[in-house]
DNA sequence: ATCCGATACTTGTCTGTGCAAGTATCGGCG
DNA sequence: CGCCGATACTTGCACAGACAAGTATCGGAT
């Protein structure tokens, strides 16, 4: 196989997965951000707590969760505690370690956050596709992506 | 059908299609880094130049093949003339249009950051799908990503 | 000829994010 | 008990990119 070069097919598809990241993911996060004030980031930080026991999650476990760099979660979460959507605890069982915790006006907006996303997901995305490319679209873009739990 | 939740295989994708994206670019922008001092950006600004006639474009239209915003266009086409990979060159037909245009250099950097990327893209991306399943991919997320013309 | 809205960039400013260095805490070992 | 490497964040810094406002130019209408 010719390694200077990718066949048709090969540059299709690269090229379709940056257009069709960029294009949804861009539209997602101004409708979220016009409609709640929230960034995808925020919002996909407020849902991974949603599901978390107790809606409560260690730092390093929310950043893995969001493909966040420690730092980056940590400014994020800086803004979402001063907007009165995420508390910051203490762990008592280790003084290192800061748990995040969902509000009740976290939940409130997520919820309705929630709405508005779901929707736009199904607009710009899954609803252009019929069930069998979805499912083919998700079994190759989860080989790509690796192994990574469901959470 | 339900619009409060999404089905399995929508989520699926969906979720697929963000942890695919990001782990593809990440070490793709990482290896060009690396082997060339190159952002994954600036390789595609250098791409699109490489293919246009006389290895030149207009900033706005440049800008839409990168998709990047045009103040985003102006900074990285700074830093490329900067680099002496990329000229700058006053349209004579209209006197503010700006025309970018590839080096020697710049063609030069292209070539050996193009086996890298290639490599990169095999590798990562579409070495690790079926025939079949990278065509069902690029007709999927071409429906999604829209109209482009294919430049 | 000149005015004026439209076009094509560029610049000012702000936000988000990463890396590397800093701080606090932990837990094992001498 | 006290040291010390490892762990879990947080902070300093730097940079890429977006939006909005600014500048220069164009081209048609008066």
């Amino acid at each position: 196989m010719d390694t200077t070069r990718l066949s048709e097919t090969e540059l299709r598809a690269w090229q379709a997965l940056l257009h069709a990241h960029q294009q949804v993911t861009r539209t997602l996060d101004a409708e979220l951000r016009i409609e709640h004030n929230l960034s995808l980031a925020d919002y996909d930080v407020l849902l991974r707590l949603a599901r978390a026991p107790d809606r409560t999650l260690r730092m390093t476990e929310l950043a893995e969760r969001v493909m966040m760099s420690p730092s980056g979660l940590t400014r994020a979460v800086d803004r979402l505690v001063e907007a009165r959507l995420v508390r910051r605890d203490r762990f008592s069982g280790d003084g290192r370690v800061m748990l995040a915790k969902l509000t009740d006006s976290g939940r409130q907006l997520l919820r309705s956050a929630a709405r508005t996303h779901l929707r736009g997901i199904r607009e710009h995305f899954t609803a252009m596709l019929s069930e069998a490319q979805l499912r083919g679209v998700a079994v190759a873009l989860e080989v790509v992506a690796g192994p990574h739990e469901p959470h």
